[in-house]
DNA sequence: ACAGTCATGTCAGTAACTGACGTCAGTGAC
DNA sequence: GTCACTGACGTCAGTTACTGACATGACTGT
């Protein structure tokens, strides 16, 4: 299922570049309108005029086609651990990932991340990815910890923490207009407050 | 495939109680053997002298036969923040519910959640899997403290944090030999100095 | 011109589930 | 005692998520 596109420099292309965010758009776009279970790999494919076998090869498992990107916040808050000062507390880290993270959450992704997050909550396997992505970035966030020298348990417990703030701040900036930086703050003092 | 079993009483009995335990003792086998995708439902079943239909029927899923049985850890959970005191604080209750989980895991269950860990560690997609059911168990301990008159999001960071230090607790019980009890107040106190 | 690469298509296969239906011992009402 | 009913299972057919093997054809560098 070839397709000519003409480029704006009038050059033949036997491929349309960035596939992988074309499927990830019509799966979305999909899963929104019919739902999760009632879309099928081959129609989301089809739907941007490729075959189910390339589906897969951008993509390990069908779930993933609503995950794709989540590098780049995994990069945000590793770049955040790493700009924390040299004698920074774990928690000092951790809030600096925090706040490089909530760069990557710009005003205009939110309606984006609305309808996305509307999809996962109607579906429990989609949770489940979502669950098992955030966990494992607390566990790279972890990893970077102890490279900088923290211990363990600390190491864990810090990323984890901090996981769990993202993870309340996030949802609430779905519905609230505040900026994601401003609410993460706030949930990371009551956690602390709640941990007195 | 039906089995005629003599009970001790000597009635004749068309079906052997217990299916799913047994069902899940032979998951559990196959798993730690020949690997978890490595086997098939069907083999399961056969193991035990059923169908793979009757595998389905028991279980929602594959994964699932790894993790049959933790109802009983999310009532001990909720029985431990229930028997917390009238004005206990939420950090209080999730450490009352702590201890009340402990008591679920003797010594003897060790050496069994070691090779089950064992199992899910070697496969993404049962770590995917206990990662969901950890994260449900922290859902339904923030209902509880919520019915306990704790207010969001505090109720959500507090059971959030009870189920980190739960993971974190757990997996250091399955290799040293102390009580888990014990493991879990440690690690609680760690995650408050990390917090501080 | 030509060999190699890269993204895709085609095809065949496996295994996880699901729905519909049949079976048969046990159970209770009558 | 019969008879309708239920509960736990078997059988069978079907769908869909995935995977491996191989083919294709435009692009790339030599």
């Amino acid at each position: 299922m070839s397709v000519a596109v003409i480029t704006r420099l009038g050059r033949m292309v036997r491929w349309e570049p960035g596939t992988p965010e074309r499927l990830q758009r019509a799966a979305l776009e999909l899963f929104a309108t019919r739902g999760y279970e009632e879309t099928t790999a081959a129609e989301i494919a089809q739907a941007v005029g490729l075959t189910e076998r390339t589906f897969f090869r951008h993509f390990k498992d069908k779930r993933e086609a609503l995950f794709h990107g989540q590098d780049l916040l995994e990069k945000a808050f590793l770049d955040g651990v790493a700009a924390a000062p040299e004698q920074a507390s774990p928690l000092e880290m951790v809030s600096a990932a925090l706040r490089a993270a909530a760069s990557s959450f710009s005003d205009e992704r939110r309606p984006l991340s609305r309808t996305r997050q509307d999809v996962i909550d109607r579906n429990p396997a989609l949770q489940e990815r979502e669950r098992h992505k955030l966990a494992s970035l607390a566990a790279v966030i972890a990893e970077a910890l102890r490279a900088r020298g923290v211990g363990e348990p600390a190491a864990t417990l810090a990323a984890q923490s901090g996981i769990t703030v993202f993870g309340v701040a996030f949802l609430r900036w779905i519905d609230e207009e505040r900026p994601l930086d401003a609410i993460m703050q706030d949930v990371l003092g009551e956690l602390r407050t709640v941990l007195r």
